[in-house]
DNA sequence: CCCGGAACCTGAAGGC
DNA sequence: TGCCTTCAGGTTCCGG
């Protein structure tokens, strides 16, 4: 699942491939993929387009444009983009294809359907929907205090709200909360500003190591060249069925916290 | 505003 | 072997 290591990775990996390159051809075999504005404007607008740059803001992609639109990408849960030359095979479940004009195309493959394309006028439209990024200087354990106070909601759920943190997803607010020795049900409110130090520390550890990984290929996230990351490798906890805890050696739990798989060690998250 | 649950979607996996 | 059910989870929407 992309999450921000991923996401990370794809922009780094996709930019130096895509950038000052034009788009030729758009192909959506599956219209929905385009969010908004419809296929037809959709593809309209991003044709004979040059791609000038690309960002990264929680788990979308930001990829601008020699126009006033910036395309936008989130691939949700199942969504990649992979590139290859002209007249390759298209992935399985590819559901649009950008051609560019040096030989290549980026496929869009997506078997869930989930993942979405924009072309927005203003990244704010995006941006403010999102909480501080959290490997910035920005994000202080200060800053996750304040925004962790009066909230009653189990600290797991408040991990995945992206309005509170951006671009963490289930598999590293898991991890997070392993490396921090924090239960997933504890209230936000709850937790001492010693545990929100460990915390803020964990995320930060956790997010850079995966980044350094090219992220976690755990069920269909491939980079841009069609390789897998590898820091589903290192997991301690995350998609642990049949895990042992590596501090103490219990088996790892699965429990269910907002409909979500989470997996902890029992013994040493309190 | 905050919280929790459902919906969106389809392939994989498990039960019988 | 095959049908059926359940599960996976990022975001958005909705009811309380």
């Amino acid at each position: 699942m992309p999450e921000l290591p991923e996401v990370e990775t794809i922009k780094n990996e996709l930019l130096p491939r895509v950038r000052g390159h034009r788009v030729s051809d758009v192909t959506l075999s599956w219209e929905g993929i385009a969010r908004q504005p419809g296929a037809d404007e959709f593809r309209s607008r991003l044709v004979g387009r040059k791609i000038t740059g690309i960002t990264r803001r929680g788990k979308y992609l930001i990829i601008s444009l020699d126009s006033d639109d910036l395309w936008v990408v989130h691939l949700k849960m199942t969504g990649s983009l992979i590139i290859k030359p002209d007249g390759a095979e298209p992935p399985q479940h590819t559901r649009a294809v950008i051609r560019l004009d040096n030989g290549t195309s980026i496929f869009f493959r997506d078997p869930r359907k989930f993942g979405v394309m924009q072309l927005v006028k203003d990244k704010s439209t995006i941006a403010n929907k999102l909480g501080p990024e959290p490997l910035t200087r920005e994000f202080t354990p200060r800053l996750l205090a304040q925004r962790l106070a009066q909230r009653t909601a189990p600290i797991k759920a408040l991990l995945l709200d992206q309005s509170l943190i951006a671009g963490i997803g289930n598999m590293y607010a898991d991890e997070a909360l392993f490396a921090a020795s924090i239960h997933p049900l504890r209230s936000g409110s709850s937790l001492s500003p010693e545990e929100i130090e460990r915390l803020h520390h964990a995320i930060q550890k956790v997010l850079k190591a995966a980044v350094n990984s090219k992220g976690a290929s755990v069920d269909t996230y491939f980079r841009p060249d069609g390789t897998i990351g590898t820091a589903h490798f290192s997991f301690k906890v995350a998609h642990g069925k049949g895990k042992t805890c590596p501090r103490c050696g219990a088996p790892i739990e699965r429990m269910v916290v907002r409909n979500r798989g989470t997996y902890l060690c029992p013994r040493c998250q309190k």
